[in-house]
DNA sequence: ATCGGTGCAAATCCTTTGCATTTCC
DNA sequence: GGAAATGCAAAGGATTTGCACCGAT
């Protein structure tokens, strides 16, 4: 019933797929990450990549953004908000004005302690506002 | 260039899609959705159900609770947060008291104004934590 | 040498799409 | 009657999984 206990390997695999999450300031899909990292290492498969990808998002050493039309990572895992625009699916790092929230002081609901939250705001961005660079989906 | 004009039409799948997600307190996925309301028409599909979803969902009339488990439908787009249980899965409504922060009176973030967003919290809910109802996944 | 991690390909799961048919206005 | 919506089945896309091999400790 109980788990085995199994010593973690570091492999260049997983320590490329860090770097390079920690390195950028934008928020990879996994697909991107995987065609970054085959650059270094050209052997290296996307199920790789999702592997090690979950495993430091359950570590909790990076976070997954949910939208609607991607999932992307973040390899910041420092207090900020999210705004994820409707036209171009491009996501933006907000400052989190939101800790404090009595809720967020607090760390608890009446339903559960909050171990981690998202907040995502959802709007058209500055740039597709200017129709500078509009991505324009339909 | 231009979208031409289409009228809308009421359906009893639409009905009861939209009848189903207003009455119930929880957030069914779209199969629990498309389970429940085959019981009142049999021959509806599952495509169907999708379809209506992304249109209301589009409209604004329900929203959508991304989670990596599922997506999940929420029929209530009042304003109020989720708390979502890392063990079980479940999503619960939590009062949004982050309504008074700055960004969220405002509206606005560097980025962009604000036209949606959405607040979850995740953690271990009571149930979960009691034991009482574990839907233990591993 | 061991056993965790990887690569590959196949399998899964969820959602969308094409098209003929039905049905609302 | 004609456009819109539906049902069905097939397609699609993202992620996971099984398994033999590789390689970190």
């Amino acid at each position: 019933m109980e788990e085995t206990i199994k010593k973690e390997r570091m492999t260049s695999q997983k320590e490329f797929v860090l770097e390079y999450l920690k390195s950028v300031k934008n928020h990879p899909s996994a697909e991107i990450i995987y065609r970054k990292v085959k650059k270094k290492l050209p052997r290296i498969s996307q199920a790789t990549v999702y592997r090690i990808l979950n495993g430091f998002k359950e570590k909790g050493e990076i976070q997954e953004i949910d939208t609607k039309e991607a999932v992307f990572f973040d390899g910041d895992i420092s207090d900020h908000a999210h705004f994820i625009c409707d036209d171009c699916g491009m996501v933006f790092d907000v400052v989190n004005e939101c800790i404090n929230c009595g809720v967020l002081k607090r760390k608890k609901t009446k339903v559960g302690a909050i171990k981690h939250y998202k907040i995502n705001f959802y709007g058209t961005c500055k740039f597709c506002k200017k129709g500078s660079w509009r991505r324009t989906k339909q």
